[in-house]
DNA sequence: GTGACATATAAGTCTGACTTTTTCGCCGGT
DNA sequence: ACCGGCGAAAAAGTCAGACTTATATGTCAC
């Protein structure tokens, strides 16, 4: 799914990474690079590389005569992909699919309704065809074949949009409905009301109407809050 | 505001990112590592080190005889602060701006009416400070005054929705709003409309009522959608 | 035309020496 | 006891050069 082992640097990164995202090295941790790249086993010059890039994602600071800080949770870039995935590897991955849930029930039916206006012909199709599939495997245990079509279904719909904003959420909503397949408690079938749901939004797509397709996302999006509240309360 | 000169490679990002967020090298461009660190005269590790960072926002991509290619936009982390600010300083600061703002109206009434459930008692003093500091200096064109108020009221509700996720998007809002203001038109006081607005969604807050709240709130984010269609059409 | 192989290219890696900034502790003065 | 300056140490930062590795591309035989 991601770029695993592009280069020596992300390697680390995705030992380090993820350790500091857990918690392993709580903020206000002092890390020094030389003694990590013994650690790692690298060269400083990639040891440097690796905290350049967690710097970047505001994971950490770096400073001189001190070493490299974990910074305070609620400064890291937590819309970073890369950063949701670890989390969501890590211990509070039920806290980050929450979060993360929360923020969908507030875009997607926006995104909706904007779909609903600026939908190309092809769009409108792409999304009618997404919904069939659901349909088609909504029954008999074919999770993994639902779960296909649910992520194209939310990923045009993020994309016909029009807003790059709500475009580049398509990563992230696909994380949290794999996240929910895979992880949390689902033997049975999709809900059946939800499936009609998406069969409707793509109508109302189809049709322009704009308030309705917001409206029905709505739906499907306090849905999807109400099952992780059973789920995990 | 942001941290400026914090070391060879950050100027060499601050050079480097704008450069190419404002298409000045275009998607598929071939950059070279060592042309680069001769261009910017510093040691190809400095140089190295920008690369990765750049590649973390995936706006480039580094692959083995090939160079440092640059990515489509749509694949730009676009929710990393940096890369907001390198766009809002550039030339399709327009576009940006109303990306923003509907990131902006999704989000904000659903954190208000989080807010209106979840705010501590400290929290609601804050923020009915904000609405009245932002009463205080509506007339007499102190722009500059009301927009601190401004910025620190949408941050407050943010941060007490208790999402970790609108959290984050503080930073973004108070950009959009400081934009807004010294960039856009806007020599006139401001819409004394949205003043009243934001008096009551503090009193909603406090009040608990969330419904109210969100729909208060919707209505700022709409007029601020309306605002932005007047002036850049 | 197709496939295997050679080659050139640019990124990747490592090492060691040097510089710069910043913290901390020491010391003397008030 | 307090404060201000001074110096040393510690860690990141920077640089230069040599070497390795992957890979795109072109060449040649078939």
């Amino acid at each position: 799914m991601s770029t695993p082992g592009r280069g020596l640097h992300g390697r680390v990164l995705d030992a380090l990474g993820p350790a500091i995202t857990a918690g392993e090295y709580p903020p206000g941790s002092v890390l020094r690079t030389d003694e990590l790249s013994q650690h790692f086993e690298v060269s400083r010059s990639v040891m440097r590389e690796a905290v350049r890039v967690l710097e970047s994602m505001h994971l950490v600071e770096s400073r001189r005569r001190v070493g490299v800080t974990v910074r305070p949770r609620a400064e890291w870039n937590v819309y970073d992909p890369q950063v949701i995935r670890w989390r969501l590897a890590g211990a509070d991955r039920p806290h980050q699919l929450r979060s993360l849930t929360v923020l969908r029930s507030a875009v997607e039916p926006v995104a909706a309704g904007l779909a609903a206006r600026h939908a190309t012909a092809a769009q409108c199709a792409e999304l009618t065809e997404c919904a069939l599939g659901m349909v088609a495997h909504s029954r008999g245990h074919e999770l993994e074949e639902y779960l296909v079509h649910d992520v194209a279904f939310h990923r045009v719909i993020l994309t016909a949009s029009g807003n790059e904003m709500f475009a580049r959420l398509g990563d992230v909503v696909a994380e949290v409905l794999a996240g929910r397949t895979h992880h949390e408690v689902m033997f049975e079938d999709p809900d059946p009301a939800a499936v009609t749901l998406h069969v409707q939004v793509a109508e109302a797509v189809r049709e322009g109407d704009a308030p309705r397709a917001e409206q029905l996302t709505r739906a499907i999006t306090t849905g999807a809050l109400q099952e992780l509240d059973v789920l995990a309360p």
